[in-house]
DNA sequence: ACTGTAATTGATAATCATTTTCATTTAGTG
DNA sequence: CACTAAATGAAAATGATTATCAATTACAGT
């Protein structure tokens, strides 16, 4: 399923929450986004067409849309987490720890070791993390830097 | 292998590291406890036996610990990551998102698929994270509770 | 054992991210 | 159109992490 902004209020509706101007903001902007955003980085996208919005909002949405596994949530080296939507699949992470640089990839199915792990531990299981963080091609390239000393 | 605190002690000399008795506790601190420690558990357990050794040393050991690979990074729901040695051998963990319970797995290998990624996006992968995140059984059982709303 | 030096530390303050509080506003039901 | 629970904004509080810098210390080399 492909979700855009109309489906994910969709969602919010069905699950009881309201579809405020202000939650369609950050949607619209991590939607039009390509690239993984911080809460920061949502917040001052959204203050140019809507300065009223706070950033306390922003948190507050971001909140709402991880407890529907509408975003998916990346948690790089760096001290705060960023967020994509979970379009147009669901997606793992490779990040380099250097420069930041984010890239996506699919094809491995967690759907059998998460299945086993429900049933030997009784966990009721509904998301996952999985990340590879190294040094991308560029990174490598450049002397000087804290990886390439190694 | 088993990582011990001489062990960890070898790894931070054969890097340049100096062997303080300050990073010793810190490494003693962690290898004495079952659970995942978040920096400032660290800091209390010592902060009884060694009241000199700061808040502020202890992320600094734990920096060079998780550079070293020495330390495996837990980044659950909550707002500040805990660290286990890597020991006895590389596992992963499975989180309860209502009471924090850890449970550690083994026996799901990513090697294969590290090796395909780093071939096919030119990374030098050193490291991942896989976490399940989840309800675990006693929280399944209690009413009332957020993930037993739904 | 002694010395020199670069690495490390501790204290303090600064910064950054996130959460709380509470009075006001508003989406969406009926 | 009115009502009500949910959501918002502003400001302050809290919590985590990092920067700065002078003082100390591990350990390599004598």
């Amino acid at each position: 399923m492909k979700l855009t902004e109309k489906t994910i209020v969709a969602a919010l509706r069905r699950n009881g929450y309201k579809a405020t101007p202000q939650r369609r903001a950050v949607i619209r902007a991590i939607a039009n986004s390509i690239d993984h955003l911080t809460p920061a980085d949502i917040y001052d996208r959204i203050h140019l067409d809507h300065p009223g919005i706070g950033l306390v909002t922003v948190y507050r949405t971001l909140e709402v849309l991880a407890t529907l596994n509408l975003v998916c949530e990346l948690h790089t080296g760096t001290n705060c987490p960023s967020y994509t939507l979970s379009i147009p699949q669901h997606h793992h992470h490779l990040v380099c720890s250097d420069c930041g640089k984010v890239v996506d990839f699919t094809g491995h199915n967690l759907t059998e070791l998460e299945e086993r792990l429900a049933r030997e531990s009784g966990f009721r299981i509904n998301n996952h993390i999985l990340e590879f963080t190294g040094c991308c091609r560029t990174c490598q390239e450049m002397p000087g830097t804290a990886s390439a000393a190694r």
